[in-house]
DNA sequence: TCAATTTTTTACCCGTGAGTAACATCCAGG
DNA sequence: CCTGGATGTTACTCACGGGTAAAAAATTGA
């Protein structure tokens, strides 16, 4: 990394490091002030003057760290995507079946639904996102996906996942999980963990007691 | 509604009718265009210019039929809102048991969601409605959610649906049913009543084959 | 203490889009 | 045919907010 041949061993700490340390932190104290608005009033209401008085300083601060408001956006979707698919990749390691697999998975992701930068994943269309963080946005999503879709492949192989369209389970889970950064209130009567359990429970062993399972669904007459 | 005495019975329709009805259609045909533009771009992202040119009219005859711009997307998940309820509504009043009622609700909803005006309930966040709009807007929904958790405390009742937490359940449902929104094509590879088939079958039976039901959750180590 | 660099501010520009005023047009009914 | 209401247009106002230029302040290294 560094174009000098001197060691870096030296007791005082090089200041570059410091320097880009210090840098660091002030990006990272923008995004989580500017997520916090994204995700209470939307990212289009969210000024930048905003984020900035909340942080003390004025607007062009902001852009002395980030080009524009669609690169703040990016970075927030980013790093939660960023902790979803460490779960995932941890995950996929792990031994067990593929039903034990997807319940760590379908668990693991519901917890980062009740966290700032994952709740603002779910809340942001990715039309709010320029055309080229748009198209890494979706690839990053994609991933996920792919490794969940993996999952319940292997559950479908080895008889511990039903046998419906992998296609439709992952939606189907994608969106009770995702749901979740719409009403978790951390100050609410359940903690992350006891919601990420009762969900991951139902998604898992369904809606129906033993009793009434497998009957077709009846629709009422007329539309 | 008419001042005039003169009874109503005359076969030639009375002008008052047939102008009250060209407005309606006209406001209609404002907010199906609405709709689509703003389940495409998002609310803010679409100006009135945009639905105006759409319909070959200018602004100001939008600002005509409607009031401001608040009031064109309420409007429009009002529509929804009723749609849904309407479904809700009509499986409440059928027999059946908790569980059944609860699959014939969560096609319904299901289905509701692939079409635009529902599409545009799951996709609009509260807080870009105004203030009154929103007090509404939230009381419609809590009066779907109501419904649903009757149905649900039903289906606890009679043994046929799974004596997990009401609410969680609920919330587990909405969340699946209402992402069906964000993803379902017309043009994809499954109909809508497919989709909504699918979904409610893997939501009712849960994801897992009969062999694995009912073992806890895993969570993988660390954070 | 002084020069160079980074950080932050003040003071702007400017495009966009909601909403309006005032004028034109079209139609009923007397 | 002429008047009044409904419908539509042109031509605007105006606030807001993303983004920038340039100067000031703070920091660092010598």
């Amino acid at each position: 990394m560094s174009t000098n041949s001197a060691p870096d061993e030296g007791s005082p700490w090089p200041k570059k490091t410091d320097r880009t340390r210090s840098r660091a932190l002030k990006r990272e104290a923008v995004m989580t002030m500017a997520v916090r608005f994204f995700n209470e009033k939307g990212f289009h209401a969210t000024s930048l003057d905003d984020v900035a008085k909340a942080l003390n300083v004025t607007k062009p601060t902001i852009y002395h760290y980030f080009r524009n408001k669609d690169e703040i956006l990016f970075e927030c979707v980013v790093q939660g995507l960023h902790s979803i698919a460490d779960a995932a990749g941890r995950v996929e390691a792990q031994g067990g079946t593929g039903l034990e697999r997807l319940k760590s998975l379908a668990y693991m992701y519901a917890i980062c639904m009740t966290q700032d930068f994952c709740i603002c994943i779910s809340r942001t269309a990715d039309h709010e996102l320029s055309p080229a963080s748009r198209a890494r946005f979706r690839a990053l999503k994609r991933e996920i996906d792919q490794t969940m879709r993996q999952v319940i492949r292997d559950g479908i192989a080895d008889g511990t996942i039903a046998p419906e369209s992998e296609r439709m389970i992952s939606f189907t889970l994608a969106g009770a999980l995702n749901w979740i950064a719409r009403w978790f209130d951390p100050e609410g009567p359940m903690s992350r963990e006891e919601v990420a359990q009762s969900v991951v429970s139902i998604l898992m062993n369904g809606v129906a007691a033993e009793a009434g399972r497998g009957t077709p669904v009846r629709a009422p007459e007329s539309s």
